[in-house]
DNA sequence: ATGTTGCCTGTAAACGATTACATGGATAAC
DNA sequence: GTTATCCATGTAATCGTTTACAGGCAACAT
């Protein structure tokens, strides 16, 4: 590339050592002498010699490279989440590829292909709900302790995955509007097969009941985390003669669809309806009205997926199938902003914590 | 990798051939006698062969990855860009690399150093404000005509560059907030020495002063793209003596901040003042309230970058520098939502196409 | 029969690193 | 003085491809 790229034999004539020499000095320095390591970081740097990643992948039999896999790059839950793991890998000399999720079905390709490939070592996937073909060839091919899942994960496998605790984030929702004084909650779910869906739809449904809530199969509204989804579930409220006072989005682009939509009918947030989201993406505190919803540690959730990946990928299919546990779930809060209040003709104050 | 990897020569003894014509049957079949090409076919499906990128990549004297330079992933506007340079490069056997310009000024490492490890043959980079440093290496490295400016550039320097007709979108929404009977503009701009910050400043003061509009010290205030900026700048707004009664923001998420800075202190949007935005986010349409702005056509943005950038590495440093054109600019157009109305006192209606 | 031409295929040398193994010399142990 | 031990270094094989070059063979013209 470039002019005449400088190789390690450049170096170990400048040296007058051998190649083996220079290539010692950079993966294990502490076997030189001092002088010949001197000698060799000196023609280092008269030369300007850089090692060549992919000559030396290439004899290590490693591709150098991880792949995050992620559902929606437009969605920007997701770039927090990113960056962490980029972060992590920063000390390591993998490089980080990013891919959507919807690029795949297509052509015929696999995500195993990857692998296969030599182009990725590992893969953390923020994204469960991978083709039975592709889980399938995963297996097929022993790759699966490679892979670690992060927010979402594969129910039944045995990858290693990082989440938040999604029932517990949807109860503590429940009872803070509970707390304001609402007796009738509807929820806004993800999309069908979706792993958060269920949790979530679970978390609330579940303290509903505990709290003695009535349920009901309509105030639960199918959705897919999307803005759009949000919108159109707000034209299923405003049409229901039995509505709600509050609502429970699976994320926070539903509850700023929900709220945009909500608004075109003439209803306001929270006035007539208090709307609580999940993830606390950045936006949500500048949205009007400012959005209550359930907080993600998406850096720390980023930092251990990665953390993760790179125990194992040290491993590298000795067997030695280390400590760490195989399923991590980290705590949620909730942050209360004002999206969410007592309904009209109450006087309750919040109690929740 | 995993069991026991299938090599080309493997393959080469379940045909009956040698490596070579494996190796042609892949590179240029064409070459091959029906026979052999049909022979070979059924051996790599027998033996589920694939072939090792690392070394095919080695041999052939690239590194087989591009790298996208984004200057912060958690900004949804640059999501649907990198998603169209992906698409660009999917019929490629590139890999796309992403990097938050944010890792870079540490450790000393520098940008050029993907180039000379082979870790990279080309780059498109969103942030126009890369170091001198990395741009004076660029040039020693002879890798520029490997690297493509998309959205941002580089002032002066010969890179290729894919953008937006920013001064234009800027005058757009100028003749828009004149047409609505507004008088008074104020204008958030982007980041000092940011490249788009004076384009958009400079569309809307010439604007300004071409439609005999005051122009005041006090209305420029200065930004950075972010939603914190947009929520300061409301601050400033706020206390003004002579307030101005529309507001144009160098990006939307520096409206969304602006907006809800505004709300804060009762100031209703657009009754009390308009805004307007730049990119057309997603989200644009789904705040309430939904936002008029400037859009940027994205996905066309991304595209051409990659197109570009894939024509410069055809040519792969044979000095031929083809055809197209080094600097693309794009038109942008005009999206009115309800964040814009006439302003309190005026019965004026939009006169803008 | 003898070139000449063209098509297909094989041989073997790269690409640029890492690392098992060998070696030589110094030091210590006997 | 001989042998064992250890440390620092060199030699050369290896990772899995691609591709320049060289043949071999058939068809065709002379």
């Amino acid at each position: 590339m470039s002019q005449k790229a400088v190789r390690i034999q450049d170096v170990a004539r400048a040296a007058g050592v051998s190649t083996a020499t220079v290539s010692r000095a950079f993966s294990n320095p502490g076997l030189l002498s001092d002088a010949t390591r001197k000698a060799v970081e000196d023609a280092v740097r008269t030369t300007g010699y850089r090692v060549n990643q992919a000559a030396r992948n290439l004899r290590k039999q490693r591709a150098g490279a991880v792949l995050v896999l992620v559902p929606d790059l437009g969605n920007p839950f997701f770039s927090q989440i990113l960056a962490a793991i980029r972060a992590g890998f920063a000390d390591t000399d993998y490089s980080v590829l990013i891919a959507d999720t919807a690029e795949y079905p297509d052509r015929g390709r696999s995500l195993v292909d990857h692998f296969l490939d030599a182009r990725i070592d590992g893969m953390i996937s923020l994204d469960g709900a991978l083709s039975a073909r592709d889980l399938r060839l995963f297996g097929r091919s022993g790759v699966e302790d490679r892979i670690v899942f992060a927010c979402e994960w594969v129910e039944g496998a045995a990858f290693r995955s990082v989440r938040s605790d999604n029932e517990g984030g949807a109860r503590l929702a429940v009872r803070h509007l509970h707390g304001l004084g609402h007796r009738r909650l509807a929820h806004v779910t993800g999309p069908r097969g979706n792993i958060l869906t269920s949790a979530r739809r679970d978390g609330v449904i579940g303290e509903c009941r505990d709290l003695g809530l009535p349920v009901r199969d309509a105030w639960i509204i199918r959705g897919d985390f999307s803005l759009q989804a949000g919108h159109a579930a707000a034209e299923r409220l405003i049409a229901m003669t039995e509505r709600p006072t509050a609502v429970i989005c699976a994320s926070d682009m539903v509850a700023f669809g929900l709220i945009s939509g909500l608004r075109g009918h003439g209803l306001s947030v929270p006035g007539d309806i208090s709307v609580v989201g999940f993830d606390d993406i950045e936006m949500s505190e500048f949205y009007v009205p400012a959005l209550t919803t359930i907080r993600q540690d998406r850096t720390r959730i980023g930092r251990r997926a990665a953390a993760l990946l790179i125990d194992q990928l040290k491993l590298a299919g000795n067997g030695d199938d280390a400590g760490s546990a195989r399923i991590e779930t980290l705590d949620v809060t909730l942050s209360i902003r004002d999206s969410t209040a007592s309904p009209a003709g109450s006087a309750m104050r919040d109690r929740t914590g």
